[in-house]
DNA sequence: GCCAATAGTGCCGGAAAGGATACCGTCGTG
DNA sequence: CACGACGGTATCCTTTCCGGCACTATTGGC
């Protein structure tokens, strides 16, 4: 687990909430998520998705989630190394709060979102 | 907006999941919300409510949450000062995200949840 | 005149997150 | 023999986040 952001999970309300950002919070872990709902992808081909990652970015970020139990990590031992992502069972649990936020995002933010605060 | 975390658009999927998540993260902003779903706060109250959180902080991310018009900022012009916080529509439309997120984790990480990765 | 309550603001410093860059090991190819 | 592909590591540096603490303004009460 990540960490929980404060440690102490005695905030009622919000506490669960925090404790799921806590998993998919990380710059790159929606998206990377949002890519293993689509199905396995091995290293070099979520690094073509995501130009604007670094190496040292991804293979972080992929470490946490492995290390949080969304995705798997699966070894080819080739001769050009081969590692496969794929999402776990917890991780395709996941489908429906990434669902929830992209939508939220997409009614709330973008292109239709009247932009009353621009900053 | 607080600011978008990859400032360009065009991660394909998962935008829109960090776009929302970049409202909602920020250490606190889930539980200010969290509460406020409940009903209308005082500062102090919210403070009350959560007592690990420093009064500057608790300041800025409501501050940041006002910036993103997901809540209100009620003057007083009283003696002693008094300002009321309250979700914006905007704000009260994301009670399904932020009970997704609590959903899940309540089912994937409280009690119930395997602790497979313990740090 | 002094204290208290409410809602902040300002500064300062440490910790963590994120980014850039370079290097590693293996094997097939030219 | 050097080179490239693949999947990383290691190192260093900058930026951001966050916590602690002190200080402010206003007005009523003692």
């Amino acid at each position: 687990m990540s960490k929980l952001r404060h440690s102490r999970l005695d905030c009622t309300p919000g506490c669960m909430v925090e404790a799921t950002l806590a998993l998919i919070d990380g710059k790159w872990k929606g998206v990377i998520l949002s890519h293993l709902l689509e199905g396995t992808l091995r290293f070099s081909e979520l690094r073509r998705r995501m130009p604007g990652v670094t190496q040292r970015m991804l293979t972080n970020q992929l470490r946490e989630l492995e290390a949080d139990g969304l995705i798997d990590r699966t070894i080819h031992a080739q001769v050009p190394p081969r590692v496969d992502y794929s999402l776990t069972e917890r991780g395709h649990s996941l489908r429906e709060v990434l669902d929830a936020l992209r939508l939220w995002g997409e009614i709330h933010i973008g292109l239709f979102a009247q932009p009353k605060a621009a900053a």
